[in-house]
DNA sequence: ACCTCTTACGTTTTT
DNA sequence: CGTAAGAGGT
């Protein structure tokens, strides 16, 4: 037997070596899905399929980075490289640069990622002389994505009976007439949204029988990872590729189906042992990753939904430690309780701040949490705030080069046409894209033709020397790579000197911004392989096109130890030793938008389910009484689904039992006196740590915290065994005590107020600290 | 044309 | 509460 086989259990090695005819994995959470993955991609191999005819599609870049390594790791050599690994929208994107002419857009098309997206529909709805505070770009955006992702065209939607029946009930019955100026509108521009990448891919697909033949026969075996999530665009484009060679391989779990906002059908897995005959079906039930409380506690939460997939996961872990219950008084206490549990945990059972995740349902949440850590000097990173690349200083250089690599791009054109000033005021911008429209040209023609389009004088000249100048760029473009085309519209168009000579903080910062993100295209220019593994194509529209669909969650900086923070949604097929979960309140989670239907309910559970089972070792899951919403104090109960979690898992010390309320105020005002001692305060912290990461972005791409080195280097100490904090009420000077961190010591001096005493100990090896007795654990020793 | 002040609006979740 | 877009002033 291969080595790769060994150490695989019986439905994983079933799994592994089912080579031929469709195969469905069902693989509960920590069932060690990527394992079988990416070893059945090695088995085939090792069974004599040439890489180049396996495609697997994944929903991050992160997975696929992932799969792709660990693959060349069982490999062991560099073959893994001609495999097609990516993310359904990388791949296609790869697809469409070389088929894009026949469909009519640009092979260096651009991609619009949401923002730009949203700006277009601004423009069009504006140029229709409909109300933009009524049809609002997100709401017609959403709408507009969910037809595209259900393959419902601009004229199926006009004439779609219920489509119009809902808009015609929301009082906005102009989207139809929207998305159809908004899909020529993108088309003119030789640009495609998100959605797009998998509504032309598969239309390209559809409409020409030979690019299909040639991909259905390249893509001899498929496989998918994340199936539950698949939306109608997905299932059909795959469906298409599949319906040759039928060797198509989905791995999913219905249970952590959490993407139905972005079209995603759970139907699509329920179903698929209808699509092909002879499916063979595969279910992973055994968990290697959580203990067996938290393995107890997500299937109890879990079977409340109707309608899965039957299945029974199950672990020979130990049974590990309840659940945590935590409620406090606030949403700022809820984050000290944290941090402070980490610092705790840390002490008592040696974990690394990688160990830890906090995850919580809205973005929004992650600042009460950003600032205690901070407080505490733990170092931290979010995942998914503003990306790097949506800085506007960014945007701008990029808009450069995405003119330059397709000049039909209206919306770059106009970001930079005055971009930095050289006398093209607004009314010739919007002259040129009256006469763009009337003539039915992309705005740069217009450009182009200036003079006989009526622009006279200085008007005339700069629109004249802007043209030239991007002409200039393009010729760059046949000898110098990306890099330095880059370099050189920063030097010619100024946008450098300018940024270097604004020497305000904010300034500085967009400086080095840009710096960072010439580093990056030269990274990026000077890397073997971009993203895909594809060895080449290094030009200016495949870096853009990369660009656009990379998150910062790609990024893998494994390197440094943080604490993570981020959404449910971005925590998927990720895990963590101890992991909190904050804002387990009705209307946060579940979602008050998501509690309308059964549907959507049952969503929101997955999302829990899935939020559980990213623990290892420990789990908190934490509700504050009132919480600052909308600048607005508001009070949640605790989530419904806490009250779904049999009793005999949940450890409720922390929730304050039958007196809650009162445990919970203990808290917080413990806390706060803890702060007014030390004069704590976010204002004093940025004192010492500098602003926070959300208010002053440096060169960072995503936020991160590594707190300043200690003054003086602590001796650590590792508490005796059985350490357990006394009752420091009677506490006396000349006492010896034990503290967690900084060891042995004698107290010098007890001062302070009644409510807040304050002891100055002196330690052994660590030197005289001054040491709050309402927060601190002491242990006395005599 | 640019900067500052005011107001309005928004929180699901992401490629 | 925090940001983003509009208004109004210089």
């Amino acid at each position: 037997m291969q080595d790769y086989l060994k150490g695989l259990n019986e439905p994983q090695r079933e799994a592994v070596t089912h080579i031929n005819g469709p195969l469905m994995i069902v693989a509960g959470a920590g069932s060690g899905k990527t394992k079988v993955l990416t070893t059945r991609i090695a088995h085939l191999l090792a069974s004599g399929v040439d890489a180049f005819n396996i495609l697997a599609l994944t929903f991050t870049n992160k997975a696929a980075a992932e799969m792709k390594e660990r693959i060349e790791k069982i490999l062991g050599n560099s073959e893994a490289r001609n495999l097609y690994i990516g993310t359904f929208h990388s791949v296609f994107a790869r697809i469409l640069r070389g088929e894009a002419h026949r469909i009519g857009y640009p092979n260096s098309f651009t991609i619009y990622d949401t923002d730009d997206s949203r700006s277009v529909i601004k423009t069009v709805v504006n140029e229709l002389n409909l109300d933009d505070k009524h049809y609002k770009p997100n709401v017609v955006g959403s709408r507009i994505s969910s037809a595209k992702n259900a393959l419902i065209g601009p004229a199926e939607y006009a004439t779609t009976h219920y489509i119009q029946q809902e808009d015609m009930r929301a009082n906005r019955p102009a989207i139809a007439q929207i998305y159809a100026a908004y899909a020529s509108r993108c088309f003119k521009n030789g640009a495609m949204d998100f959605d797009d990448l998998l509504l032309k891919m598969y239309e390209l697909l559809n409409t020409f029988p030979e690019v299909l033949h040639k991909y259905q026969h390249k893509f001899k075996y498929i496989m998918i990872d994340e199936y539950q999530d698949t939306n109608t665009v997905q299932y059909q484009i795959t469906k298409l590729l599949a319906a040759v060679h039928e060797n198509i391989c989905v791995v999913g779990d219905d249970a952590q189906s959490i993407y139905s906002f972005r079209g995603a059908t759970i139907e699509n897995i329920l179903q698929f042992q209808k699509d092909y005959d002879d499916v063979k079906v595969v279910k992973l039930e055994q968990n290697y990753r959580s203990s067996q409380n938290i393995i107890s506690v997500a299937n109890e939460v879990i079977r409340n939904n109707k309608g899965q997939i039957p299945k029974n996961l199950w672990t020979e872990n130990e049974h590990g430690e309840k659940i945590k219950l935590v409620r406090t008084m606030t949403d700022n206490d809820e984050g000290r309780f944290v941090a402070d549990t980490i610092q705790e945990q840390k002490l008592r059972n040696h974990y690394h701040n990688s160990d830890f995740a906090i995850l919580y349902r809205t973005n929004a949440q992650s600042r009460a949490f950003e600032e205690s850590l901070r407080r505490m000097g733990i170092a931290y990173r979010i995942y998914g705030g503003t990306s790097f690349y949506q800085r506007k200083e960014v945007k701008d250089v990029l808009a450069y080069l995405r003119v330059i690599a397709n000049t039909r791009d209206e919306e770059a054109l106009k970001r930079i046409i005055n971009y930095p000033v050289r006398g093209i005021g607004k009314t010739t911008i919007e002259k040129c894209v009256i006469i763009a429209n009337e003539q039915n040209m992309t705005m740069f023609d217009v450009l182009q033709q200036a003079g006989t389009a009526g622009f006279k004088g200085s008007t005339l000249e700069s629109l004249q020397n802007f043209v030239t100048m991007i002409r200039y760029f393009q010729s760059l473009l046949a000898e110098k790579n990306a890099y330095d085309v880059a370099v050189q519209v920063g030097k010619h168009t100024n946008i450098i000197k300018e940024l270097f000579n604004d020497k305000t903080t904010e300034g500085l910062a967009r400086y080095e911004n840009v710096q960072e993100l010439l580093n990056s295209i030269k990274e990026w220019t000077e890397s073997p392989g971009n993203e895909d593994g594809e060895v080449g194509d290094k030009s200016l529209g495949a870096y853009l096109q990369q660009i656009t669909l990379l998150t910062d969650a790609d990024e893998n900086k494994e390197d440094s130890d943080v604490v993570k923070l981020m959404t449910i949604h971005a925590a998927k097929g990720l895990e963590f030793g101890c992991v909190f979960v904050g804002g387990v309140e009705e209307s946060i989670f579940p979602s008050g938008m998501s509690i309308n239907t059964r549907e959507e309910l049952e969503e929101e559970r997955r999302l829990f389910y899935v939020a559980v089972t990213r623990a290892k070792q420990r789990l908190w899951l934490s509700y504050a009484n009132s919480r600052y919403r909308f600048g607005q104090l508001v009070q949640n109960d605790p989530s419904r689904f806490i009250e779904e979690m049999p009793d005999q898992y949940i450890d409720r010390s922390y929730a304050g039992g039958g007196a809650r309320n009162h445990a919970g105020s203990e808290w917080g005002s413990g806390i706060e006196r803890m702060q007014r001692g030390f004069g704590n305060t976010a204002a004093s912290a940025e004192k010492r740590y500098g602003p926070p990461p959300a208010k002053k972005p440096s060169v960072q791409k995503r936020p991160e915290y590594m707190p300043p080195p200690p003054q003086s280097k602590v001796v650590t100490h590792q508490p005796s065994a059985d350490f357990v904090a006394s009752d420091t009420s009677q506490l006396q000077a000349g006492q010896r005590v034990e503290h967690q961190k900084f060891g042995f010591g004698k107290i010098a001096s007890i001062e302070g107020s009644a409510h807040n005493p304050v002891a100055t100990i002196q330690f052994e090896h660590n030197g005289e600290k001054k040491i709050m007795l309402n927060y601190a654990k002491l242990r006395i020793v005599e």
